[in-house]
DNA sequence: ATCCCGAGGG
DNA sequence: CCCTCTGGAT
């Protein structure tokens, strides 16, 4: 894909989708980085509602090195995976408290050294709460960028190096956001709403599926 | 049944 | 690459 097809695609979703930002309620990188780690496998809507109470009962990664594993799981378990994000959540504020003066680290390689954060935890939490370019790949991020053949990948990982190439670093951030918008709107996984999309003629997936079918 | 703005382990 | 962990929504 040419760079003028990339910026053309970048541009409709732009408008598509304005002022892009994160989902999941938070003030601050701790309270973005346990809400990520909740929103695993879980809708974010979950998460906000679970975080309403979770916050103020652990307001800093201190009171939530010091808490109990029933405590923090009180607060969860309507979200999936519940048992491991709880010892996650505990064991990663030990850590923050223990290495970290209590602050969020800012490197990927110290998020990723953190229990339950990997590639695109420690991507959502450098872009959301520090500014550092990063595009998290999640499902919605990987099947859009494959559709619209801004990538051509196995697996996320080859999807975000595909993607860091094709979009200008500026743009990273708001790219991940609009990628995940329009997986929720529109290209959906099982019904992807084509008929409805104004990426049509920029579409790989949509052009494919008109010369195969008829 | 299938998927959700995944991570960790084999 | 594969598998498991998990509740809730559709």
């Amino acid at each position: 894909m040419t760079t003028k097809a990339t910026l053309a695609i970048l541009k409709i979703l732009e408008n598509l989708y304005p002022n892009p930002k994160t989902a999941l309620k938070h003030n601050g990188p701790f309270q973005l980085l346990v809400a990520t780690i909740l929103s695993a496998q879980c809708t974010d809507e979950r998460v906000n509602q679970i975080t309403e109470t979770l916050f103020p009962a652990f307001p800093t990664a201190h009171h939530l090195a010091a808490a109990s594993f029933e405590e923090v799981a009180a607060h969860i378990r309507s979200a999936g995976l519940w048992r491991n994000k709880a010892q996650n959540l505990i064991k990663t504020a030990q850590i923050l408290v223990e290495k970290h003066g209590g602050q969020v680290p800012n490197t990927r390689e110290e998020l990723e050294a953190l229990p339950g954060v990997g590639r695109k935890t420690a991507n959502v939490v450098l872009a959301n709460a520090f500014g550092i370019p990063a595009i998290a790949v999640d499902t919605h991020v990987f099947r859009v960028a494959n559709r619209l053949g801004l990538s051509s990948a196995a697996t996320p990982q080859e999807t975000e190096r595909q993607l860091m190439e094709a979009i200008p670093k500026e743009k990273w951030i708001d790219a991940h956001h609009w990628l995940i918008r329009h997986g929720r709107a529109l290209c959906k996984a099982r019904s992807p709403l084509c008929d409805q999309c104004p990426l049509q003629e920029h579409c790989r997936y949509f052009q494919e599926k008109q010369t195969s079918s008829g």
